[in-house]
DNA sequence: GACAACTAGTTTCAACAGCAACTATGCTCC
DNA sequence: GGAGCATAGTTGCTGTTGAAACTAGTTGTC
């Protein structure tokens, strides 16, 4: 309940090591949540992308595509951009190699032709059956050492710190 | 304090939305952990690098040598690859530029030849008096939101989940 | 003390992301 | 109905990144 010893009091009188000057300013990046938030979200990415690389020859766009696929019947381009952050261009190429590789088709979208309906194929279907449940099961473990109150609070603080980030920019 | 609502039990089922037969898998990203804190860290370490950048033309590779600096006296390469999880190529030219920048100077270290010691020079240290302040600052706002117990509960948490991706890889 | 094995750091190279320019289509408003 | 503006998506270009090859210096072994 007290706040004494988090990173927020070292932010006011910027020591970190007793009997510093505080005329030094110090960072302890250890301490720095933006730097130990991205720091985690690197390392379970690139483990979860080797998962993709490996055994799919997916990228993470391309895994990111397919997953917003796997639940959304009317897809465009344009969604997935929003949906995942992800610049056009990069969607876009994502795209294309999943049209190559034959896992979806692309087609211009009856009502508006500049729009492209996504779908999957059968082999994207069938890769996805396989590849969806292992990173399920993969993330299961990797929350498995969480009691559920703690994955619910995790979660809750997260949908703060969006919130948070949204107004401050 | 149940968790019948989480993620956890629709990777065991593969349903999101009732009624939906359970042979096609989906995968709401919303709900998955992995992509959740990636998209969230993604933004926070935009918003911050948009800092760094403007107004210190520093990328994130710079910022992190140099917030390493301002309380390790001796610093190498190789410590920072190993502290902050970088390619080396990455941090080698991180220094590279702060080197030209007069921001940080680079010395054989006397005892090994192969090793370079790091320090910051007094325009270094100047620019980090300005800067450390600033980025405390906006951190202090972002966790504004969050309660003492919720912000302790936060880096609990992730230091279980780092713990846990250690031991599967 | 020389040869092999190792380590710190740099450079080269290929892949990729992001910006901006561009094409093609659709919309609005006079 | 056509001029101007907006939108979806593609492509060209540039900079960044990470893997691997490479250089230079060090340690261990015989």
């Amino acid at each position: 309940m007290n706040r004494e010893d988090t990173q927020a009091d070292s932010a006011r009188d910027g020591t970190a090591s007793p009997g510093e000057l505080s005329t030094k300013p110090e960072l302890d990046l250890d301490q720095f949540l933006p730097y130990r938030l991205n720091s985690l979200a690197d390392r379970i990415s690139q483990a979860l992308a080797q998962l993709y690389e490996e055994r799919y020859q997916l990228n993470i766009a391309q895994w990111r595509v397919l997953a917003w696929l796997s639940h959304c019947d009317e897809l465009t381009a344009k969604k997935v951009c929003t949906y995942t952050n992800m610049d056009k261009a990069r969607v876009s190429r994502a795209i294309q190699a999943l049209e190559e590789r034959g896992l979806i088709t692309r087609t211009p979208s009856p009502r508006d032709q500049r729009l492209h309906d996504l779908h999957l194929t059968a082999a994207g279907q069938a890769m996805l059956a396989e590849l969806i449940p292992e990173a399920q099961a993969w993330e299961a473990e990797l929350v498995a050492t969480l009691t559920a109150g703690e994955y619910r609070d995790l979660l809750n603080v997260m949908r703060k710190l969006e919130r948070q980030l949204e107004r401050i920019g």
